[in-house]
DNA sequence: CTGGGGCTTCCAACGATGGGAAGGTCAAGG
DNA sequence: CCTTGACCTTCCCATCGTTGGAAGCCCCAG
């Protein structure tokens, strides 16, 4: 079957699974006569358990750990658990970043009185002089943000120049 | 002040001041007469408000909102309490993203014996040919993994077997 | 035979950050 | 005065997962 085909049945797009070869996290495809990608039922099943891995929150190169523990029959359950242990903790240490920020940050918004007067505890919490704002892990890479489509916005924010 | 002491006493890399200035959410530094860029006590308070706000959580185009909020005197409260919220409702949206994932980890987990034999729910959850795995928003990217390095990536050298 | 939809490859972008090269500047020490 | 080394400059590249688009080939229905 076509790359299309099984990009909807398996709910990874043509993009995604060519990417996925590419990559070397799933084997070259067959090519039909024409040259296009060939899948077959075990394909589309891969697929299928790389996009639930993804779901779940596993980074591509964890899910070729998992696509090999998968196809591993002598492995142990217990390596499967660990394995999942470890990225369930990974998780709940991203959910106690967030909840951190969400938590100073609603600090903040609590003390604000949100009427029509232009003193904000918040804006002056980002402000202030002391070395507010306690931070978790000091200089780690954040990345979790954005959630609707992007479009419009060609790189931002140009014209914000105050002298403040 | 050279970028370097900047960065420093601001919190923010040298790296990143270059980047907010390219992409316009600082103004231009000035410069000294070697050329090196000037930073005085505003550009730093600037700085550090920015890596606080980094800290929790707003992305850089948020943050030329949030500058803009600072410095506009005559703005309401409300206004920034509205965007604070706004931001914390997405916060939890995250959280709840990534909880849905740990409680179907841990469900999985929970049901895995972790011993010696292979079978595993685990695995077998990721597998299954039902349409298992609930997904909460189907289609959107996602991006808070990482962990460690990468390099590993098999690939094997593009042969481009084309019978055409 | 033509149209349109699917396929191919390649290139670029997103966001925020770091790495590194090639070269200019500056201050301290010989 | 000259060297050394730390700092600065601009550029380009990589990351990670995903999408968009362009240019061109393939295939089927009309």
């Amino acid at each position: 079957m076509n790359i299309g085909r099984a990009a909807k049945i398996s709910g990874v797009s043509p993009k995604m699974i060519r990417y996925y070869e590419q990559t070397g996290l799933i084997p070259k495809a067959a090519r039909q006569d024409s040259g296009y990608r060939d899948y077959d039922d075990a394909d589309v099943h891969r697929l299928r358990f790389i996009r639930r891995a993804r779901d779940l929150g596993f980074t591509v190169e964890q899910i070729g750990e998992l696509l090999g523990l998968w196809s591993d029959r002598s492995r142990a359950s217990a390596d499967v658990k660990a394995f999942a242990l470890e990225h369930i903790a990974r998780l709940k240490e991203k959910m106690a970043e967030i909840e951190a920020m969400v938590r100073t940050l609603e600090t903040l918004a609590n003390h604000c009185h949100g009427d029509d007067r232009p003193d904000c505890p918040i804006i002056e919490g980002l402000a202030e002089e002391g070395g507010a704002t306690p931070r978790l892990q000091p200089r780690e890479p954040r990345r979790f943000g954005r959630s609707g489509g992007q479009s419009a916005r060609r790189h931002a924010a140009g014209s914000s120049n105050r002298t403040h």
